[in-house]
DNA sequence: AATAAAAAACCGACCGACGGTCGAGAATGA
DNA sequence: TCATTCTCGACCGTCGGTCGGTTTTTTATT
């Protein structure tokens, strides 16, 4: 690892974390500088531009979701588990702290957006190679999947990024999947068990 | 009217053209102050920031959508062709320029937001109540009506505000109202034919 | 090993644009 | 006349970004 590349990765894990902490639009690049200790030219040596950077930490942001739903995609558990543990898995937490709160600030709009769909565009084929097992196996019963899944995670995330779920949106959510993925009724049922726990990595635990 | 008043309304009326045309980052306090020949501690006298100038002008904007939701909710459709009026509603159009492309600028997300926002806390109602007959009329059959609207709005929005609706997008947003609001299948085909023409005026004159 | 040249890394003063402030003056109406 | 309403524009702090130049490291040459 030359020196460059060791003052880019001090910088990136910097903005990582003041990122996560401040949010992106709060976070001026001078707050990466004096952290650093380091000037501003040699900041804009390594990086385009502030938001050029933030596409570099989102994806630092992301890898961990991602991975979270690789390894449920090999699991063996049955598809319909699969599907809500990885749209678990859509909502990026941070430790004990999760980033939804910070996210759904209105001032870190421009990261909220840049990382839904980062993810959405990672797991929309996870979650398509699940549901097609599903209909293979006689669980689900639906043609359009990628059309499908796209509106699960949309939903889901309009619904649950808050963190702020009402019993009666978890309700329809379920709903809404068994009847989109051609489920039978009661098939997403668990669902009401695991969602809307404080900590969701407990869900994660549990399941893998 | 007042002098002042006078001011106010013609900084609002700038700022409206402004921001569709250019968008509301893009659109710098001193271009509008430029276009009214006005000084900025003017400016500054009548509203107290940009930002909450957008919130009034975002008003404006969803003035129309409202008005045309109203008329769709006070005439004698069948539900079902309401719904997807409102709906079609909820894509704010300027004119002939449908400000859906600006909107979904990646420079304009705090607008954009601001203005889905405030229109579906608007449509959202009405929508509900349209349902509510629906089912008294045996047309749908489902509970949580607000909820199931509140994703219906999500969805459509999530879907169609690019204006680059695919067919199959468009099959399975058909699919998922029918599902979601417990109608039979077919209710709803007639979206079919109205969705995904350029100009979503011709579809509200036809339905009106 | 010594040296020269080239490449990589680093520095910080400076820039322009922006949203917003403020004290003072002009217009208006009672 | 006095007070309220309205208008003005110079000025401010912050921010992302630039630029010319210096230091450090690497590479090539003798």
């Amino acid at each position: 690892m030359t020196k460059g590349e060791r003052t880019r990765k001090k910088l990136l894990d910097i903005a990582y974390e003041l990122f996560l902490s401040k949010g992106y639009e709060e976070t001026s690049v001078e707050d990466i500088l004096s952290r650093a200790q380091i000037a501003k030219g040699t900041y804009y040596y390594y990086f385009e531009s502030k938001e050029q950077m933030l596409e570099e930490v989102i994806d630092m942001m992301i890898e961990e979701e991602a991975q979270t739903a690789q390894k449920i995609l090999e699991s063996g558990m049955p598809a319909p588990q699969k599907i809500i543990g990885i749209i678990a898995a859509f909502h990026p937490s941070k430790d004990e702290q999760p980033i939804g709160d910070l996210l759904n600030r209105p001032e870190n709009l421009l990261m909220h957006k840049k990382v839904m769909t980062k993810l959405m565009n990672k797991l929309i084929p996870m979650l398509g190679s699940i549901v097609e097992d599903g209909v293979n196996d006689g669980v689900f019963r639906c043609g359009l999947i990628s059309v499908r899944v796209k509106v699960l995670l949309i939903v889901a995330s309009a619904l649950f990024d808050d963190n702020n779920q009402t019993p009666e949106e978890i309700e329809v959510f379920i709903d809404l999947t068994e009847k989109i993925l051609g489920a039978e009724k009661g098939t997403m049922d668990f669902m009401k068990t695991l969602i809307g726990q404080s900590d969701t990595n407990k869900l994660r635990e549990r399941e893998l």
